[in-house]
RNA sequence: GGGCGCGUAGAACAGUCUGGAGUGUUCGCCGGCCUGUCAAGCCGGAGGUCGCGGGUUCAAAUCCCGUCGUGCCCGCCA
């Protein structure tokens, strides 16, 4: 886009314009001085082109440092033979300057705007203007903007309809702490930020919407990690009177359509699909990764008789012992003593492994209580060659999978982003145990249940039209047909041990709203962020988010969130407990 | 809520284990030289609360305790 101040971009300038005489304006990368000649190079958001200029003629360019804000008017020219540069777009012409003005100086830079240092994180978001200047930076910030472009191109195309729900809602405490926002015309109560337009997207399947999406903010109060923030963007989607392969349908073409944007490839389509069991057993994850083996084995068979005292409890009270063939390690002491910390972590009660020797022995702490039989069993389910790290975890089902499965993921995951591994993962259990061995939902309340009356019999093994993306390991999102009968949403409430009189005081105007021809509905959401983050190859969502927050929920830069004035807290009755006003008055109050 | 790592000049680091004068490297910054560079080059210079507080010691960037900041992970994230 080239107007008023300027008649090129700096990146286009090419050997078309050879003897025209241009302007371009942007930023100076960089400046050489070499006395008698001059070289210094403006960056727009096109690219980057080199200007050459006599420091005699024009001493202005002495003045200019990185980073000031210029504008250069002059002839293009074929650069001499043997001075050209490969590496630039631009690289085979220059502008030999007539005019350089300095637009704006620049302050001596806190770090430089260059792609090839690491830089403190802490320092980039405390000038990120700056940081977003840096190429990679500027490109992630661009992938994001093509990557929404084409999902509005593809839902568009396929006769959907945008749009917005509000950001100030009513809160349930289901589900992720909601982010709170104080009422002032009505003191006392609070406003909540959506986690998801969850609830609303279905009124528009109510409202006869049938083909909805938004690209939506969301907010979760919970603890911060490389792929969550506080604030993120979905993809939100609902569809009435479509199933479960429709949606997917959908969505995949979405994912492809934004994997051909950002990367120029063709993702294959359907994607795979595996079931969460499968999921479990051979991954021990329900986000695989699909792009390397390493998969999980049963071993508990092979072992049913064993002497080994760990593996013969577990397998007694019903347990199992499972597997992975890591491959070739580098193995020592002190290797096998940070894995079996991390088993831990992961919550296992302890690991054991086991290294093949050239002679095909086993080395390894509990060799000794294992029979020769079992010993190559186990060899021979693990594909075990010399050299070869196996380790095995024994424990209740979940915890021995996913142990194992977060094992796998720290030893096997490649570590580019070149290959993408999209896949659906279907049949989710509806519920799941929680830590009291209570029940509780493994998707949301309002996913329905594939059989009404196993959900009613045998809720532990019920399963749920749920489904969830995932892309490299990376859960991208998930999504539901969900319930549209009124009954059925009581009966799940009152499964999950919700009251009805609360259910009915929380949700009540939902489950009326249910009550007035509710078409059958059923969409998706998958996160932006993380979407982008692997396409681009990034391994943090900080990394495509404009401007994030650290690990504290701070912004460097604004300095948010800050301490307000009394007034603004007595405007809203809220009143600070007094611990908070003690570290206020510590770190010198209010502002204004 | 918990575990682990990091914090030294404007930036990126080394030095910390094994205590001995703020020692050093690269980039940036300031001054000078330089007519084909593109992470230009050469010469010179400035720049430090070793995050902060306390302790041990004749002596602390270094050891110990606490604290703040930051990153990764576990819990949490329907």
């Amino acid at each position: 886009m080239v107007e008023g101040m300027r008649t090129h971009a700096a990146g286009t300038v090419s050997v078309d314009d050879v003897d025209g005489l241009v302007t371009v304006a942007g930023w100076v990368q960089k400046r050489r001085d070499h006395g008698g000649i001059a070289f210094f190079d403006v960056r727009d958001a096109s690219g980057v082109v080199q200007v050459v200029a006599d420091p005699d003629e024009h001493p202005v360019v002495d003045d200019l440092k990185m980073e000031y804000c210029v504008s250069v008017t002059g002839t293009v020219r074929r650069r001499p033979e043997g001075t050209e540069n490969p590496d630039l777009a631009t690289g085979l012409v220059e502008i030999g300057a007539d005019d350089v003005i300095v637009l704006s100086p620049s302050r001596t830079l806190p770090f430089m705007i260059d792609d090839r240092v690491e830089i403190d994180e802490r320092v980039r978001l405390q000038y990120r203007y700056l940081d977003l200047r840096r190429p990679r930076m500027a490109a992630n910030l661009r992938a994001r903007s093509r990557a929404t472009a084409a999902i509005r191109r593809t839902l568009d195309g396929l006769g959907f309809l945008e749009v917005e729900t509000p950001t100030l809602i009513n809160s349930t405490p289901e589900g992720a702490r909601d982010m709170l926002v104080p009422s002032r015309l009505r003191q006392g109560e609070f406003y909540a930020l959506p986690q998801s337009p969850q609830l609303f997207k279905q009124l528009l399947m109510i409202s006869g919407v049938e083909r909805y999406f938004q690209i939506a903010r969301c907010y979760r109060d919970e603890d911060f990690r490389a792929d969550r923030q506080l604030e993120f963007t979905q993809l939100d989607l609902e569809g009435s009177f479509w199933g479960r392969d429709e949606v997917l349908a959908t969505i995949e073409k979405v994912l492809a359509a934004v994997a051909k944007e950002l990367r120029g490839v063709d993702v294959e389509l359907p994607l795979p699909r595996l079931t969460w069991d499968e999921a479990m057993n051979r991954f021990g994850s329900d986000k695989p990764d699909l792009r390397f083996g390493m998969e999980l084995v049963d071993l508990t068979d092979h072992l049913t008789g064993t002497e080994f005292g760990v593996f013969k409890g577990v397998i007694e009270s019903a347990g199992t012992v499972r597997g992975i063939n890591a491959g070739a390690q580098e193995w020592s002491r002190a290797r096998a003593d940070q894995l079996t910390e991390r088993a831990k972590e992961l919550g296992a009660r302890g690991l054991v492994w086991m290294v093949v020797e050239d002679d095909g022995s086993l080395r390894s702490p509990v060799a000794k209580f294992l029979s020769e039989g079992e010993q190559g069993a186990i060899k021979t389910a693990l594909d075990a060659e010399p050299g070869h790290l196996l380790l095995i975890a024994a424990d209740r089902w979940r915890t021995a999978v996913e142990v194992l499965g977060g094992l796998r993921n720290d030893l096997g995951r490649p570590k580019g982003h070149d290959e993408l591994s999209f896949l659906w993962v279907v049949d989710f259990p509806l519920f799941e145990e929680d830590e009291d061995g209570g029940i509780t939902f493994s998707h949301h309340p309002f996913t329905s249940p594939v059989s009404i009356d196993e959900m009613r019999d045998h809720p532990q093994g019920a399963l749920s039209n749920a489904y969830d993306a995932v892309l490299n390991g990376v859960e991208l999102g998930s999504g539901s047909i969900r319930i549209h009968d009124p009954a059925v949403q009581r009966q799940v409430f009152e499964i999950l041990g919700i009251d009805s009189e609360i259910a009915e005081r929380r949700f009540g105007w939902f489950l009326e709203a249910l009550e007035y021809g509710t078409p059958p509905h059923g969409g998706f959401a998958f996160g932006i962020d993380r979407l982008v983050m692997v396409l681009q190859g990034e391994s943090s969502i900080r990394e495509v988010i404009p401007f994030p927050k650290t690990q504290t929920g701070v912004d460097p830069m604004t300095g948010a969130p800050t301490w307000v004035d009394d007034y603004q807290l007595a405007e809203l009755g809220v009143d600070l407990t007094a611990s908070s006003r003690a570290r206020r008055d510590e770190a010198g109050g209010s502002e204004g």
